[in-house]
DNA sequence: TCATTACTTAGAATGATTATTAAACCATAT
DNA sequence: ATATGGTTTAATAATCATTCTAAGTAATGA
């Protein structure tokens, strides 16, 4: 298991890397991120850390996820023109876009797929970032179980 | 090559299917989509169009608009949470966007690429739609000829 | 210590888009 | 033709997410 200790390591390592500080508010920014890996806006993140910073503002939410973002610790995601939302997950994956619920999910992309879909690309284009996002619904998966009750 | 007058048909065709009426201003919104395929802004085609059409307003363009996205002749594309662009180009294809200079460039999908990017999500997850989008920069090819700047 | 720089805060400002509302327009039934 | 009812437009206000600004705090270094 990765202890706070570990989180707030990893955290101040990254932002030293880049010249910067490791704050109270990064930190617990970052930690929440960590929490509960649903994507949220910064609003989300901002509801999420006034329990236990009182004083942080918006404005300080913004700056820290866009400071997690420099130093790579964080992914912005965009679905249309929605809030950017925010994301931990390192890994190369797409996104999945629920039309209906707005929840959003990692998918994992298989090895070599990036490399393929980066292949389409004439020579002249130097890709430095490909994002892959799905819109759509998710149903529940037909299972033993709950009668869908509609 | 296609007339104006086969323009106005598939546009008023595509409209009167789905219940609105073809209209100047509709007309003109996507004449000039057509005419330069570099995906502008809203605020460029209000530009673009007022020489035409003086008094168009600006809310009118957002709305031709979002009534070509809703009958399928023009497709809405977003970086980031920039200002949303249009594309009229139907066929299924991918964006990439040049960070220095803001071009953005269609880049055609083999047959099958799709489909094999459909089938990383898992059985539950229904996509209506995939975006596949690259950010980066072009470098120069170093050859003469016409630019391809879709 | 004192100066420098980085960081946070509150609130104002910005930019893109959407909402509102009244007037103009159009198709059709009378 | 004219009334009627729905559609579309135009001008402007409102909204939403985000960024900017100014002022205060805090950490760092000579």
């Amino acid at each position: 298991m990765i202890s706070n200790a570990d989180i707030s390591e990893t955290l101040s390592q990254r932002l030293s890397d880049s010249g910067l500080r490791s704050t109270p508010q990064r930190e617990v920014v970052y930690s929440v991120l960590l929490k509960k890996r649903d994507h949220p806006t910064a609003e989300e993140v901002f509801a999420r850390v006034k329990p236990e910073m009182p004083m942080i503002s918006l404005a300080t939410v913004y700056n820290c996820l866009e400071t997690l973002v420099q130093c790579d610790l964080v992914r912005a995601v965009n679905f249309e023109r929605g809030p950017t939302r925010y994301c931990p997950n390192l890994h190369p994956h797409a996104h999945f876009h629920d039309v209906e619920t707005g929840a959003t999910h990692d998918v994992d992309l298989p090895a070599g797929l990036l490399d393929q879909v980066k292949a389409i690309l004439p020579e002249d284009f130097k890709a430095s970032s490909v994002e892959i996002i799905f819109r759509g619904k998710e149903s529940p998966k037909a299972r033993g179980g709950e009668p869908s009750s509609i």
